[in-house]
DNA sequence: CTGTTAGCGCATTCAA
DNA sequence: TTGAATGCGCTAACAG
C-alpha cells in the first residue's frame, strides 16, 4: 500500500500488489477476478473484502499500457460551441460511456492548422477510435490514422470510411417543396460555402425540387454566404432588396437562421405575410421566436448515437458492411413562418 | 518495431526501443531528449532524424503509468446540452489543452445516481483533476475526492475548495434595481427551487433590492419553478392573471425565460408595453427575440477559463490561496423589453 | 552529456 | 483453478 500526502490528507492507493499481500493470493488470480474470471467462491469473498477494504481500483494507466487500449475515444469537432454539436457529442457521450469507454473532445474552432494538431493529440493520447466532423481535412490527412474512426455530418470524397450525415439533399428538397406547394414560385435560398459539403448537397436539393416543379431558377435568388450570423443577416437584406423579391426564403443553416430573423426584426418585416420563411437546425429557437418558425431539424440524438454504435462495431473488430454509409433524415417541423398563396 | 494488421493496412508503432536501435544511443538519453534535456548537436540530429523516420509517438499511457499522471481532467456536469454548460465546458478545454491536458467530459443529465457514478468513473480514468459543476452531490461524496477539484457555477456549504462562480445576489439585484429604477414598483420574479444555490442567491438578490428601496415584498409576485421551459411557462401565465399583476417580471435562468417568452408570444402579450422583462443567460437569444431582450449574461468563457485555470494551479502544486472562492460579475444587457414608467 | 538499471500496475503466458 | 514469471513503454536515479 502507497502512502501520499496531498492537500495535508493522507491518501491511500492500493494495487492488485496490496490486494496480493492481504489475501494471500497471487497476482494471476487477482487479475483474473478483476476481469470476470472464475475463482473459487471461498476466494471470491477474500477478493471482495479485500477490494473494499483497500478501496482498489484497477489503474487504467496500467491496464491500458498493457492491453493497449485505452478505452477512450476522440472526437474532434469544428465548434464545440453550439446546439448541432453540443447535441451530438452529447449523445456520442452517453452511448460510449454505456459501453465504458469515455470520451476526449477536442474542438478546433474551424481552425485548419488546430484541426490538424488535435487530430495528432488524439492520436497520441492512444485513443481506441475517433469521431470526426471534418472541416479542412483531406483523405490525406485521414490516410494517416491508423485506427478505427467514422466522420460524422460531412463526407469526404475519396475516402472509403464509416460515415453518418443526414440526406442533406433531401432535406432541402423537401423544404423548398413545402414551399412550392404553398404556391410560392420565387423562393430564395441562403447557402453556405459551395466547398463545403453539407451546403452544396443543399443547394442541390433546392434545384432539384425546382426542376422536378418545372420552375425556373433565377440565380438572383441564390445567395452564398459563409454560414455565420452576419451573412444570414446581409443577405436577407440582399434578398428583399433586389427588383422582384422572393416571397419565401429558405435559409441553410441555424447561424444563418439566426441572422434573418435579426434583419426581418430589424426592418419590420411581417411574417409570413411580407415573407414566408424556413429555417435549419434548432427547433428551441423556432419555438420562440413569433410567429414560430418552420424548419428543417436534424435528428442530432441519432447522428451521435449512429457514430458512437458504429465505432463501438469497428472497436469490437466487427467490420461488417465496412465502409458503411448512414443517412440519416431529417425532419421538416412546420410551423407558423410559410404563408399559402394562390 | 511493432507491425500488425489493422484493416488490412501494415501498421508501424514504434517506441524509444526503435530509436535505441536506429540511433544507437540509450534509452535514457532518448527520454532526456523526448523530454526536452538538452543533448550533443549530433545526437539531437540523429534523434530528430530518427523520430520522423520511424514516426515515433510516446505512448502516454506508459508515460501516465510511470509519471503517474494521466495529463486529462474530468469536467462532471449536470447538462452538456444547453448554452450555458457548452461555452463554459469550451473555454475549459481550450485553456488545458494549452497547457498539455486533455478533458473528458462526463454530462450526468441531471440525475443524481449518474452524477455520483460518473465521478468514480472518472477518478477511475487517472485524470489529474476535477471540475465539477455539483448538482446533488454533497460534501461527503466531495471528501472522496482525493486529486484537486474546483467547483463551478455552485458552492456547496461547508466544503472547503476552490470554487469558481457568478455574483448570483449582485446579478439579480442589479437586474431588479434596473426595473425598479425604470419606474416599477410590482415587479415579479420567476426563480427556482430554494435549495439549489443559485436559484436563493437571485432570490436574495431580488429581496435585497426590494429592501434597499424600501418596496415591500408581495409574496404573490415570487414564483417557484423547476429552472425547465415549462415551468418558465407556467409561472408567467400565474403571474398575470393574478390580481394586481405585476408591471414586470425578472425571469432567473435560462430554460424559464424561454417558456415566458413562449407564454408572452401565444398570448399575446406586448412587450414591452403591456409587460416588461428581463430574461437570463443567452444573449443569441435575446437578439432574436422581437423586441430584442434585456437579460442578464454570465460570463461563461471567464468561468471556463478560471476554472482551468485554478486547477492548473493546484496540479502545479500551487497551493496559494486555498480555498479559492472566484465571484465573477455578470452582465446586464439592456435591450427593449423594459418600458419605462411613470 | 550519456548509459544502465529498476520498476510504475497490470494482464498473460505457461506450469503446476 | 492457481502461481510464478515476463514485459507493455516509459521515466528517473544513479553512475560513468
Amino acid at each position: 500500500m502507497k502512502r501520499f500526502i496531498l492537500e495535508g490528507v493522507v491518501i491511500i492507493s492500493s494495487t492488485i500488489k496490496d490486494i496480493a499481500k492481504y489475501t494471500g493470493l497471487s497476482l494471476g488470480t487477482i487479475s483474473k477476478y478483476i476481469n470476470g474470471g472464475t475463482v473459487k467462491e471461498k476466494n471470491r469473498k477474500l477478493l471482495e473484502d479485500a477490494i473494499t477494504q483497500l478501496d482498489f481500483k484497477v489503474n487504467e494507466l496500467a491496464r491500458g499500457l498493457k492491453t493497449s487500449k485505452s478505452m477512450t475515444i476522440g472526437v474532434l469537432i469544428p465548434e464545440i460551441n453550439n446546439v448541432f454539436s453540443m447535441n451530438i457529442i452529447s449523445n456520442i457521450e452517453n452511448t460510449l460511456l454505456q459501453n465504458g469507454y469515455s470520451t476526449i473532445i477536442c474542438d478546433f474552432r474551424n481552425d485548419a492548422q488546430l484541426e490538424n494538431e488535435k487530430l495528432n493529440f488524439l492520436i497520441n493520447k492512444m485513443v481506441d477510435g475517433i469521431i470526426i466532423m471534418p472541416l479542412h481535412i483531406t483523405s490525406e490527412d485521414l490516410s494517416r490514422i491508423k485506427i478505427p474512426f467514422v466522420l460524422v455530418d460531412r463526407a469526404i470524397n475519396n475516402v472509403g470510411c464509416d460515415t453518418v450525415l443526414v440526406d442533406n439533399l433531401g432535406a432541402s428538397y423537401n423544404a423548398v417543396e413545402h414551399l412550392i406547394n404553398c404556391g410560392h414560385k420565387r423562393i430564395g435560398i441562403i447557402c453556405g460555402n459551395k466547398k463545403i459539403y453539407t451546403a452544396s448537397e443543399r443547394l442541390k436539393g433546392y434545384i432539384s425540387a425546382f426542376d422536378d416543379y418545372k420552375l425556373t431558377i433565377d440565380q438572383d435568388l441564390i445567395k452564398y454566404g459563409s454560414y455565420d450570423l452576419q451573412s444570414g443577416y446581409d443577405l436577407l437584406i440582399e434578398l428583399i432588396n433586389i427588383n422582384n423579391p422572393p416571397t419565401a426564403v429558405f435559409v441553410t443553416n441555424y447561424e444563418m437562421t439566426l441572422g434573418c430573423i435579426i434583419a426581418i426584426n430589424e426592418k419590420g418585416i411581417k411574417i409570413p405575410d411580407e415573407l414566408s420563411i424556413i429555417g435549419f437546425d434548432n427547433l428551441e429557437m423556432a419555438r420562440i421566436v413569433n410567429p414560430p418558425l418552420s424548419i428543417v431539424a436534424q435528428p442530432t440524438e441519432e447522428i451521435g448515437k449512429m457514430a458512437a454504435e458504429i465505432i463501438l462495431k469497428r472497436l469490437k473488430g466487427d467490420m461488417q458492411d465496412f465502409p458503411q454509409l448512414i443517412k440519416l433524415k431529417t425532419d421538416l417541423k412546420i410551423k407558423k413562418s410559410v404563408k399559402r398563396v394562390l
